[in-house]
Parts: C-alpha cells; structure tokens; sequence
DNA sequence: ACCTCCAAGTTGTCTGACAACTTCGCTATC
DNA sequence: GATAGCGAAGTTGTCAGACAACTTGGAGGT
C-alpha cells in the first residue's frame, strides 16, 4: 500500500487486492481472508475494504456470498476483451505479438458527415486525421483513421505521435477518454483499403466505428479501424443476465 | 422500495435511484441530492446507500466528485450495448421493434468439435439443440443456434420453450447465467444459412459465437448467431482507459 | 475590480456494533 | 451405528455516528 492513492482509497485497495490474488495464486473457489483480516493487513478501515472489494465484484473478479466468504470467481480466460482494451496496440500486444504502425499519414482534412457529427463540428470543418496501418508482427492486420478536434490536437501535434498513442496525447492535454461507443459491422475491402491492407478486393473485414468522450461527455476522438477478418479474434465478456435483478427478466 | 430486495438491499438502492432518475428527469451534469438525504428519503443508512451508488458508478451512470456532490453522468445513448443485452429478444426490443421467432427447430444431435469442447463433452456425445430464425417486425434477422448439455435441459424440455427464453429456463434449473464470451467475426451467408435468412449468397453476415457459464464456471449454453448485416448495430460500451490507473498505460 | 479567506455543504473514511446467514461439529434420538 | 436436529462460531450485510478531505460560494479587505 505504499502506492500514492491517485484515485481514491477503495481505488487503491481493489488493486492492492488485485495483486495479492495473483501473488498469493488464489485460483477460482479459493476463498479470500475475511472482511477483518484483509482491513488489519491492508491497513485500512472494513467499510473502505468492502468499497475496494465491491469495485473487484462488480467486475467479476470475484463472488461475494453472505455468512460464507468472499471467493475468486470462475473466471474465463478473456484474452481480448473489446470492453477493456481500447488501443489497437494493446489488443496487438495481448496476443503475445509486437504491434508496429507503416504507413502514416496525418494532416489537416475536411472532416466527413459522419465524423463532423460525432466530434460536434459542422460538415467540412478542417480537422486533425490520422491515418495508418498497424502490424502485428510485421503483417498488415489493422487499417485505422483517428479524426480529433483541431484546438484539441493540431495537425502539427499528430504527425509528431505518429508512432505512439493518441490516448496518451489527450491525457497530456488534460482530456483523458473516459468512455467510448463502438459500433462494428462486417465489410469487405475495397480499393484503397484493400490496397493499404494488402489483401485481395472482397477479403471479409470487421469494421470499427468508435466515438470516445471525456468524463464530461465531450467528444475528444472518432476513429474507424478495418480489422482483417482472420488476423484476431474480437471478444466482449457479457455480464449477467440473473446478476441484476432489473435486467434479468 | 416497496420491491422485495432479491439480491441485497445495496442492489434495490441502485434500482431505485435508477428509477429516480427517470423519473425526476435528471439529465447528464445535474447533480443528485446529498446522501444524508437520499439516505433518509430511502429508508436506508448512509453505508448502504454508498454501496448502491457505488454500483451506478461503476456502470458509468454517474461520477462522484469529492466534495462537490453526486452527478448523472455525460452518457451517451447506448442502445444496443452488446456487454448488458443478453439475449437476442432483449436487442431487438431494445430498437422498439417486435421480436419473434420462426422456424423452429428442435432435438438431440450429435456435438460438433467445437461445441464439444466448449461444453466440456466428448465430441460426437448427444446435446439438446434448438435452432431457429430471430425476426423483428415479422422481418428476419438472425439465424440462432443454441446446444446445452441434456442433462441440463432434455431435448423433450428444449421443444417446449421454442418461443421462450433458454436463459430463463436454465434460471429455473438453478443455473442462471452469470457470464458469457462472446467471439465476433465478419462472414458471409452461405447454403442453408442463406436460405432461412431469405438472402442471397454472399450477403455479409455479422456471426457471434458464444460461450456462456454460470458464477462456479460450468458452461451451460454454446450458441452461434448469424447476425444480417444491416439488420441491427452492434455496439459495445467500453470504460477506459485513465478510469483505472492500473490499466490506464 | 480583484484577491484572500472563511464557512457551509458534500463526499471519503473510520470506528464500533448488531443483524442475517452459512458452516460444521456436537448431541440426542431412532 | 446412522441420522436428524440444534447450536456455537465465523462471515458478510447493514446500521449509526463522527471526523477528515475537498469543493464551492460569498463576505470582507485591499
């Protein structure tokens, strides 16, 4: 716990607790100290604990049951999961492969209909664009264009972070992503995208359109991403149904 | 709060303030009561209703700043978040569109390899499979497979609820469903897959593969879903990054 | 007009206690 | 000897009150 509590305590303790599953190798059914023990040991009060540990449930790490204990949930192993990884790099680099980018091109264009109307812009408004193609071990698998506000980052700026991550970038400026919609749907590749890709026209893509916003709902970042049908698998991990009442039905 | 709390009173508190919410029409930055007030005005201790609040955070509905107040989150409408909708009903509903089912098609086959293993059964064993076309407004949109093990619901059992949700029934059985992973890739309809949706050869399909387990891990349900293109958008709600530090990178 | 400081209000954490529930061993009974 | 019932110990769930940390807005001085 002599981490700096950036967040907030619970915050702390969810990871603290994190931790202590993987180093104690607590596997699904081990059954976590009590509520008593885990507060003397991290140091914290039990209402503060029980706050770190709600944040883990909620999460599926782990099953609370009343008068029993607290246990490690079964847990499928969820190499990719859509909901948590947000960078491209990082679904890359959960694979166990080395994510490269080839072929950038970032300049100052005239922002699509689609796009001017997710960032709130008008149609036509000159906007930063970033456009590349990532590579998982060198293979061309990812064709990714990232759209972004010109007074968030100006084009000079995106063609300097052409190699790293958009996402640091608006954390810098104080606009970190706190959420973000995306919409997929399967395509085939044509033209440029296909030429980019270097794939036959008509290879199956699964395309990504996704629009992330600030915790104050301002859109900071519309992106579209033509991943390679065969190149990874895109998983989401469901919760529930029966885990809330009011959606179970 | 008149509701019997199922699950545990932190969860009706969640229900309920949801509901408030609504109801009190409050849009995205405005900020909820104080919780000594809620508190009384729920019936609850101060405690339990942080829990509750706790769990509305946690799913991005509102943001708690320390010492400022409560507030509604900035969220944008997600209207088909493929990590809270379940079953394939709850989707099309969710587009304020009818749902229905035809074409069904019920009984004991044998496993293929892949269900097989995912259910944790040698391949070519019997599992009850129910397969049918998902329509809404009478149109049709998936094609569904779904296997369970026959010791958990019998062929004879998976006839009956053709037109009735399987999550339901294994509910009753005692398995609820706790979680699932879901695997999408682009495809194209082919042969019969073509023939049940009523499309053409070719056309682009959007097919999710799932796997879906109860809280102690059994798997209890395989299902593939050919999703129509154009039929529906699949969208994903995804947190992060910089929401949880340890992530964030 | 601007800056400083303070007081009120809000969320975050702590402490202690009791209620609700599960588990397991003991005991009485058949 | 086997089994059903009971009860004590342990665990999570909830309650109550208090104080700390922080934000906000206004009063007061410059």
């Amino acid at each position: 716990m002599s981490a700096a509590p950036r967040r907030s305590l619970r915050h702390s303790v969810a990871k603290a607790l994190r931790e202590r599953i993987v180093a104690h190798k607590l596997g699904p059914g081990d059954r976590l100290p009590s509520e008593p023990e885990l507060a003397l040991s991290l140091g914290v009060s039990r209402s503060t604990l029980r706050a770190g540990i709600a944040l883990l449930e909620e999460d599926g790490l782990v099953r609370r049951l009343h008068g029993s204990g607290t246990y490690v949930a079964h847990r499928p192993g969820v190499r990719n999961d859509l909901s948590r990884n947000f960078s491209v790099s990082a679904m890359i680099a959960a694979m166990g492969v080395q994510p490269g980018s080839v072929d950038e091109r970032s300049a100052a264009e005239l922002a699509p209909p689609h796009v001017a109307a997710a960032l709130g812009v008008r149609a036509g408004t000159p906007v930063s664009a970033l456009r590349r193609v990532r590579t998982a071990d060198g293979r061309r698998v990812v064709d990714s264009t990232d759209w972004c506000r010109t007074d968030v980052i100006s084009p000079e700026a995106i063609c300097e972070l052409e190699q790293g991550s958009i996402y640091a970038a608006l954390a810098e400026r104080g606009m970190p992503v706190h959420q973000g919609i995306a919409t997929m749907t399967p395509d085939v590749a044509m033209g440029e995208v296909a030429q980019r890709l270097g794939v036959p026209k008509g290879a199956l893509l699964l395309t990504l359109f996704q629009v992330d916003s600030t915790a104050d709902g301002i859109v900071v970042l519309v992106s579209q991403e033509h991943h390679l049908a065969d190149a990874f698998e895109i998983t989401v991990y469901r919760r529930g149904p029966g885990d809330d009442p009011e959606v179970a039905e």
